[in-house]
RNA sequence: GUCCCCAUCGUCUAGCCUGGUCCAGGACACCGGACUUUCACUUCGGCAACAGGGGUUCAAAUCCCCUUGGGGACGCCA
């Protein structure tokens, strides 16, 4: 059985490269019955936090990412860690290390100077040094070497082992690294397949070279490319949102961007609509590209509008209903606010889009757009109004085609173009010129809101909002 | 600087492994048309790419090399 993982340190909240490399990770595992755990990599205590850890699982959560067991701790298995280190000091696989920070560091710049790798020099390798306070224990690379592998993603990769150092295994602080964290963990959790993010495949050949010293098998690596910004950069605050949860409360729909993350990199012919149960069917490794690629909100908007259309309404209007609410509106009752959804759903991209659109339903009186009320009710406008108004109380439409018929007499009346009578009434209604149909605006709000919402518009001043601008 | 990786429309990608069916297909975006009382939706059509140069071959987007470009890594961060 494939076990894979996911393994964010809680530094920050779930980023979108985060949330696609866990989603590659679950997919593999629900696809072929296999596990998937969760691992917080929190050996770093100074900049670890609970709060991230639950911010992370909550943006899990919210993808419908779930994960088998509990999630395990780092810095629980910390003795864990040092058994292995212990194992490697005594088989004469790691060393102590007594170099100064900044000796080190000074030798860096030196290299990098001098056109080389700014590498440890193996100072201590050989001097058979014991345990001292602020001492390190390193890994002793083992002398040159072609360390490869085939990547599941990128295929085979090899790296001289000349190229690596000496790195640090034990922090003068008594903890482990994250180098060796990882091995560990994921050696002794069983994990079969590591699925990670391209910045790893640099630590992966140092990884190999621990597993061969610990004397295990290695796992299969599969390196997922970076997700980057419009610039080609990768993929930063600075392009905007980067957060799942940032998303979540702009408005986007789980699926939409699961289907959008799942699509960017990987691909199943010329599919481009996936619900993750078919992804789960359909997810292969061999059709995940080797490239970079770049973050496009507008292709997950067109998935997010998707997903909104095939929503059901009073489900969207569950959806919906916190950012109305948060402005004050109240609900005459749940079928109305789905009734709204239904006229609005292929009106908007986002669920706050569509919180826009919908608002005018809740308002007690819409505010009347200035520009438009402005263009719209002049007194030719105004008198148009105040005839619709009186037909509407006369004879409310009950059909579309009621409507229709009275807008196309009182026009034909008039010598003029049906929108000269539609237009005054649809801002009268919402407030704004764009809106949904005007029938079932009216159908939704009723003869007694209609007409108020009419009369407060034909108390529009014309005259004194010119006097007002000017 | 050194090492690793990558390279098809503006973007996501199919095709590349197993050369010919590709004067390169789909999608997003964009531009037109249709629909229409507004805005949308829908629909029809259009624009648009094999980074460059060398090979190999009867034949290369597909194989090889170089150049260029991009990304990543080089921490007692993860």
């Amino acid at each position: 059985m494939i076990i894979t993982r996911f393994a964010p340190s809680p530094t920050g909240h779930l980023h979108i490269g985060g949330a696609r490399t866990a989603l590659f990770n679950w997919l593999l595992a629900r696809g072929q019955g296999g596990q998937f755990v969760l691992r917080v990599e929190d050996t770093d205590a100074q900049r670890s936090k609970e709060e991230h850890t639950q911010a992370i699982l909550a943006a899990m959560s919210w993808l419908g990412l779930d994960w088998d067991g509990e999630p395990v701790y780092q810095s629980a298995r910390f003795e864990l860690h040092r058994q292995h280190i212990q194992k490697l000091l005594a088989d004469g696989r790691a060393y102590w290390c007594h170099c100064r920070p900044e000796d080190i560091e000074a030798k860096r710049q030196e290299a990098l100077k001098a056109g080389g790798k700014p590498r440890y020099d193996g100072h201590c390798r050989e001097l058979g040094l014991g345990p001292a306070p602020g001492g390190v224990i390193r890994f002793k690379s083992p002398p040159t070497q072609t360390v490869s592998w085939p990547d599941l993603i990128k295929g085979p990769i090899s790296v001289d082992s000349e190229e690596l150092d000496d790195l640090v295994l034990l922090k003068s602080d008594g903890n482990p690294t994250y180098n060796l964290a990882v091995v560990v963990d994921d050696l002794t959790m069983g994990v079969t397949h590591i699925i990670r993010g391209d910045d790893h495949v640099n630590n992966t050949p140092r990884q190999i070279l621990l597993y061969q010293a610990l004397g295990a098998n290695l796992p299969q690596f599969g390196h997922v490319p970076m997700i980057l910004g419009q610039d080609k950069a990768r993929l930063s605050k600075r392009h905007g949102a980067t957060s799942v949860m940032a998303y979540k409360e702009m408005g986007y729909l789980p699926q939409a961007l699961n289907n959008y993350l799942a699509r960017l990199g990987w691909s199943h012919g010329d599919q481009e609509i996936f619900s993750l149960q078919e992804m789960v069917e359909l997810f292969s490794l061999k059709r995940v590209g080797k490239s970079a690629s770049v973050f496009n909100p507008e292709k997950l908007n067109w998935l997010n509008a998707h997903y909104i259309k095939q929503t059901s309404t009073e489900e969207l209007g569950r959806l919906v209903w916190p950012y109305l609410a948060a402005q004050n509106l109240t609900c005459p009752n749940p079928g109305y606010l789905a009734q709204a959804m239904a006229t609005v759903r292929e009106r908007g991209k986002t669920l706050v889009e569509l919180a826009e659109k919908a608002a005018f339903y809740f308002q007690a009186l819409p505010p009347l757009n200035p520009k438009d009320a402005l263009k719209l009710l002049t007194s030719t406008g105004l008198a148009y109004l105040a005839e619709v108004g009186q037909e509407l109380r006369r004879a409310f439409p009950q059909t579309h085609e009621a409507l229709d018929e009275l807008l196309k007499n009182l026009a034909s009346a008039h010598n003029v173009k049906m929108g000269q009578i539609a237009q005054p009434l649809r801002l009268a209604l919402t407030g704004q010129t764009a809106s949904p149909g005007l029938f079932d605006i009216l159908n939704i709000l009723g003869p007694e809101r209609v007409n108020q919402r009419v009369q407060a518009a034909l108390a529009f001043k014309p005259n004194q909002a010119e006097a007002d601008r000017a």
